[in-house]
DNA sequence: TAAACCTTTTAGATTTGTTTAATTGTTTGA
DNA sequence: TCAAACAATTAAACAAATCTAAAAGGTTTA
């Protein structure tokens, strides 16, 4: 590399003071319009970069907003980034994305590297069992978050999520218009917000219709394919014989999908099953999965405009925020055939 | 907020200069055991939040790495860039993650942010397109770039990516083997170093077992499930009446064996089918997915390490580096019966 | 006792861009 | 005609750390 550009190599080279380059690049009205013309120009003819870090010394702004959540692989993540990209992409922020497959140390890792880049703000899945001090931490520098897909206790920072005891209630509602009365629920935990108000929402609907709510109908688990697919097994060998299953999210419903198709019975015929999230590979599978959708994209894009109003000091939006599911039939449930049991 | 603590914070309140404190808390052997216990006790006192941006101004490092690739949804690059996160967790730089969604100028954007920003460096997976310009740019500025899975003419960074003619030819040699003449190539463009190799790599292993090599079976695309669920129409009704596909990827090779299934035949007997990339989930979809395993996580890991080396200034390995991949043989594959076709 | 020699600490320059108050020259209004 | 207003530019302070050369303080040696 040759010699680094500064500000000072286009004044000089220009006869001017490195104050009105400063103000020309920012098209700043003090400067006159031919002035500014001549230094854009120069700007390019020498390559000048921009160095944010020394700008950001004084203006205490450094265009950078954090993302933490859970897992970007997981196309849940996945499609609430894209969203959040999308409505970032607008403003000049630069994101900074991080995972923190649920470690509540990785996470505050994460947050304190964002302090120490001077990050604008934060928008976080939290981690299970984050403590309300690590979000303070991040408010109490200056520094705002917001809260997607999970609440943290105590913390009434803007939060937006899908409302989960609904969503289930719906999956669960349509398995019981089908005529089916030994529903499983498979994956999640009660670990957090999210876990126990799926649970209850299962519960509830159940509750509702009359029907016995069975500890044994449900098999807890992560929430990947692979751990939907390693629960057939169980659920297949379950001596209650439930013939639909209400599964924690897509993945693990596809999974499941594929250890019952392994075990020699359709899916969608002789076991109903339905999904939660409405992924894009939802529709595509075979058969092509019932499934809850949970407003990821609004999700993103909610979260990401809060964001931005909060640091323009406009409008709050603080407190929990919830996104009403909807549900999506498709081929993976059919009414319950008492002939064609196992 | 109540006051920003800064170096001269602590200083003032322990009478000592920031020259001290700041030798201090990076362990600098030039400060007495005593003084630089005190100093960092009072620092967690108050909560001192270390300032990067300050810091990097004098010192031109900033911990801050760059990596761009197509599409993080895409778990192909996911797996990578796990891989990459695993590597430089240990160095402690934090790293900036974009799409490029293959736009040439969303990508130089990205490269012009992180030159803004000071990066110490970038890992990328090239647009197709970038000109030799974008990567010189990032060079010529004193950021070293490296790229994974595509090379790009005249660039001779460090470049690591599977040896993708040699993986087509093992995935097609299989087919071969299992009796099948009539072998058609899905997705992919020729748009990209990787897919001219990929195609070679196809034709040839035809060619040495005396096949013909016909255009018609071959039909490109997007490298997605959905492009491959919708490529089973033309697949099945192609005049040729293939009986094997080599798909460009796993994403696209699933995505065909549910279009097939969707179309009432067995993906797996009716038709072999073979993926690429070995992703987790080709083992659990139904048929398990025979398919190459491209060594993702040593690109990853390669790229990662051969970017730290660089920033130490210690060993160079410009020039292209392939992995070589090895064939994953399992379910979705099986020897071509003739009583059997449509 | 002074010189030499450590060890520890510090003053002050430096990094690059922003911002404010001051400067210089020009125009306007009374 | 002259003071006031205005436009364009700049000097200098500032942001929060790092770095270098030198000072300060203490101990050992000659």
């Amino acid at each position: 590399m040759a010699q680094k550009i500064k500000l000072s190599t286009i004044a000089e080279a220009l006869g001017l003071s490195t104050a009105t380059v400063s103000l020309a690049l920012r098209d700043s009205p003090l400067v006159a319009d031919v002035t500014r013309d001549r230094i854009k120009e120069k700007a390019i003819e020498l390559g000048y970069i921009y160095n944010r870090r020394a700008a950001s010394l004084r203006t205490s702004r450094s265009g950078i907003i954090g993302v933490v959540v859970h897992d970007i692989m997981n196309p849940f993540y996945a499609e609430i980034l894209k969203a959040i990209e999308t409505e970032l992409d607008r403003s000049r922020q630069t994101f900074i994305l991080s995972n923190h497959y649920d470690s509540v140390d990785k996470q505050r890792n994460f947050i304190e590297t964002l302090l120490q880049l001077g990050g604008d703000g934060v928008i976080m899945s939290p981690a299970i069992g984050t403590p309300a001090s690590d979000i303070r931490l991040a408010e109490d520098n200056g520094m705002p978050a917001i809260l997607i897909a999970r609440s943290v206790p105590e913390i009434d920072v803007p939060t937006f999520r899908g409302d989960d005891a609904y969503g289930t209630a719906l999956a669960t509602n349509h398995l019981i218009s089908l005529g089916h009365t030994r529903i499983a629920m498979i994956g999640g935990t009660d670990h957090t917000s999210t876990g126990r108000d799926r649970y209850a929402g299962y519960a509830n609907a159940l509750k509702k219709a009359g029907l016995e709510v069975d500890p044994q109908l449900r098999i807890p688990g992560p929430r990947t394919k692979q751990s939907g697919f390693e629960a057939a097994v169980n659920f297949l060998a379950n001596p209650l014989k439930p013939t639909a299953a209400v599964c924690w999210n897509d993945l693990v419903a596809i999974g499941l999908m594929n250890g019952i198709a392994r075990a020699g019975l359709v899916p969608g015929k002789d076991i109903s099953v339905t999904g939660y999230d409405d992924l894009e590979e939802a529709a595509i599978a075979t058969p092509a999965l019932t499934t809850v959708w949970n407003g990821q994209s609004e999700v993103g894009r909610f979260a990401a405009r809060a964001l931005l109003d909060k640091l323009n000091g406009s409008s709050e939006a603080d407190g929990l925020h919830l996104i009403k599911p909807e549900m999506r039939i498709r081929q993976s449930t059919s009414p319950l055939n008492p002939g064609a049991g196992r």
